[in-house]
DNA sequence: CCTCCTGATATACTCAGACAAATAGGAATT
DNA sequence: AATTCCTATTTGTCTGAGTATATCAGGAGG
């Protein structure tokens, strides 16, 4: 046992397999590596990187598993184009926010949840029921109560845009936009991070609770998207586009 | 070196830890393992199905990375809650429509890609280039040249979906529409299975196409509506839904 | 000169068995 | 009853060997 050497910076709860595929996934995100760069061998990788075959071979399956990677015997292990990436991937979201997000994609992101979130707000209106509405009306007492600087008051967001969702009825409406929505609140806390809020977001919440409790479906989608356009508003990365909403 | 058995079938030129993956995931996608439920030991599990705990342990890898697993020592493996899991997937979604998809879910997809791909057309109006246009042109006109009912048609179809896509310039609405488009063309082969298309498509094509070259954002959208509309009506599937759109 | 086969070779894939680490759950203690 | 500690169970990691497969080079045939 001459060498129990540790492999270089002590993670947290991570397991092996975890931390490689991570700082492997990190790299390509961030261009460390590009498309359809090969990767080297095996042994040498995970001589390399002082593991086993096994936690390597392993974490080159979940990247694999996210559309990252792509292996075949003789051919090697190489990087898929970028349009084969899972970039709605919970774990991937993470991956990006977890370092210096790129601005373009994060525009991307609130692009996409300007198109989903809306939506959303429509088919609850149309389609909760009365405990779910419940739930989204405590959710937003808590929410004043606490205020978006708190933990509680995040989480308490969090519960209301999620009860929205839930009530879509949309297994699939549900999975994309609890996504999107977990990687935007990266960006919220960013935001917080900088300047206090400026602004009071109650107001747009209640008026969104307020067509779903009406079943209004067009006031309901039109007070999201007014909601998200205060809140993307409030960010500094309108500017990437140059191009307003014309 | 008693047993030198084959698992049972002669899979394709799958690996061994896909065929694991695969048949897993669609044990749990069809509520063979509930949401919560433990699996048996890796030794167990290995043993049972032939295989080495290697290939066995990158098939659950594999699962945990689409979020439909969890793994934690001395807890065991089981199944996480449904909305957990990556439904929008690529692999997943293939797996799902490998058998006989749950139309409520299908439903969702529709329903998904009815808010999607309208969004999608509209920032196509806006931000497509003249080559991307040049390529749905030519797109469609292999379309109509080979119809829906033959391969090329249908990859010409795919084309010209897919290069709207492209024109949008945002990734994240890019992949994510293209996992939808994809596995709701697989419920196009089932369609086509049962009875050759009662409609002409490529009206509605030539409409979208016709506003994005002009760049007419609200007549794209509507046109991509109204494409999806129709195309929905061909389908069995809208029963599921009692209440019309209103 | 090009196409098709054929075999060598590099690479990932699979296997077996052992050991390590972590943690859930119970036992002992306060 | 709450807390601490122990231990047994399960996943995690390692090693080294052998297998399968696809690429690539080189030759046979057109």
């Amino acid at each position: 046992m001459a060498s129990g050497r540790k492999v270089g910076s002590e993670e947290s709860g991570l397991r092996i397999h975890q931390t490689i595929a991570r700082d492997l996934g990190t790299a390509i995100l961030t261009g460390r590596y590009q498309p359809g760069e090969l990767f080297e061998g095996e042994i040498e990788a995970s001589d390399r990187l002082g593991v086993s075959r096994t936690a390597y071979r392993e974490a080159v399956r979940i990247l694999i598993a996210k559309g990252m990677l792509e292996s075949r015997p003789k051919a090697g292990t190489r990087v898929l184009p970028r349009n084969r990436w899972n970039v709605l991937d919970p774990e991937m979201l993470a991956w990006m926010f977890a370092g210096e997000p790129d601005s373009r994609f994060i525009r991307d992101l609130f692009e996409l949840r300007g198109v989903i979130e809306p939506a959303a707000a429509e088919f609850a209106a149309r389609r909760r029921t009365d405990e779910q509405l419940a739930v989204m009306e405590t959710a937003l007492d808590d929410m004043g109560r606490y205020g978006l600087s708190t933990p509680e008051g995040r989480a308490a967001d969090q519960r209301f845009h999620n009860m929205i969702l839930a009530a879509t009825r949309n297994d699939a409406l549900e999975a994309l936009a609890s996504s999107v929505g977990a990687a935007v609140s990266w960006t919220t806390t960013f935001k917080h991070r900088k300047k206090l809020l400026p602004r009071d977001p109650l107001p747009d919440h209640r008026a969104v609770f307020q067509a779903i409790a009406a079943r209004d479906t067009a006031a309901a989608r039109a007070g999201m998207a007014e909601l998200l356009r205060l809140a993307l508003a409030d960010m500094d990365i309108a500017l990437v586009e140059p191009n307003g909403e014309g």
